[in-house]
DNA sequence: CGAGGAAAATTG
DNA sequence: CAATTTTCCTCG
């Protein structure tokens, strides 16, 4: 019953834009997050250097899950998208940006799609063969860092209405493209819980903080 | 190398 | 002038 609310998705050649909104649950297939990223993640900024992957709360990386599916290798794409009200877009203040190879057990390529860094990761059967009843694939995310743009780069580029002040907060967006054997491409798309990648550390942790001294003193 | 904290600069 | 952001420096 619940299958016919989506309309039948994909072309064989192109894939759906980034901010289309796609379902997380297809029939028999259901891309899930496993284990969410932290709520908070510190970006590094180009001026930076790397500042590492994405890292989960248990303490691990976030971990996809692709469930009802072990059949052929899919492509699980990820990219960072807004957290905010409306739904999902590319965030234009943060790109996923690749981990310098260390122990990236997970391998991945970097694309871009109309300006936004996509990650790219082939899941394979083989990775986690479980050939058991419940077919599924997963994937542990150790490769993705997150990189900050200067907000004011941004708005300096036109046709840009989002503003980065107070926007600081990200989504994880996972997406697979599942070949159907009717030469369909099904895509599933999901979305970790929303990341604070700034230091609201001022913000949050003076709340206790007491009325002011005094005005006009300096 | 990666993370955290803090200082300095900028913007509203 | 204060809120936020971005850069730097230090520490694990």
């Amino acid at each position: 019953p619940l299958l016919s609310m989506f309309r039948s998705v994909p072309r064989t050649s192109s894939l759906p834009p980034l901010d289309w909104p796609l379902p997380h649950l297809f029939g028999q297939y259901e891309l899930k997050v496993e284990v969410h990223p932290k709520a908070h993640h510190r970006a590094h900024y180009e001026t930076e250097g790397s500042r590492g992957a994405i890292k989960a709360a248990s303490g691990g990386h976030p971990v996809v899950k692709l469930m009802g599916y072990n059949e052929k290798p899919v492509n699980l794409q990820m990219f960072i998208g807004t957290a905010d009200d409306r739904y999902l877009r590319p965030h234009a203040f943060y790109q996923v940006h690749r981990i310098t190879g260390k122990t990236v057990a997970t391998a991945s390529q970097e694309i871009i799609i109309s300006s936004t860094k996509v990650l790219e990761i082939p899941l394979l059967p083989e990775n986690n063969m479980s050939a058991s009843s419940p077919p599924y694939l997963s994937c542990s995310i150790d490769c993705a860092g997150i990189l900050k743009l200067r907000n004011s780069d941004i708005e300096l580029r036109k046709g840009e209405t989002d503003i980065g002040r107070k926007n600081t907060r990200v989504r994880v967006v996972f997406r697979v493209h599942i070949p159907q054997p009717n030469g369909k491409v099904l895509s599933l798309q999901a979305a970790s819980i929303p990341v604070e990648c700034c230091d609201r550390q001022r913000a949050e942790c003076i709340v206790s903080r007491q009325a002011q001294p005094g005005v006009g003193m300096l």
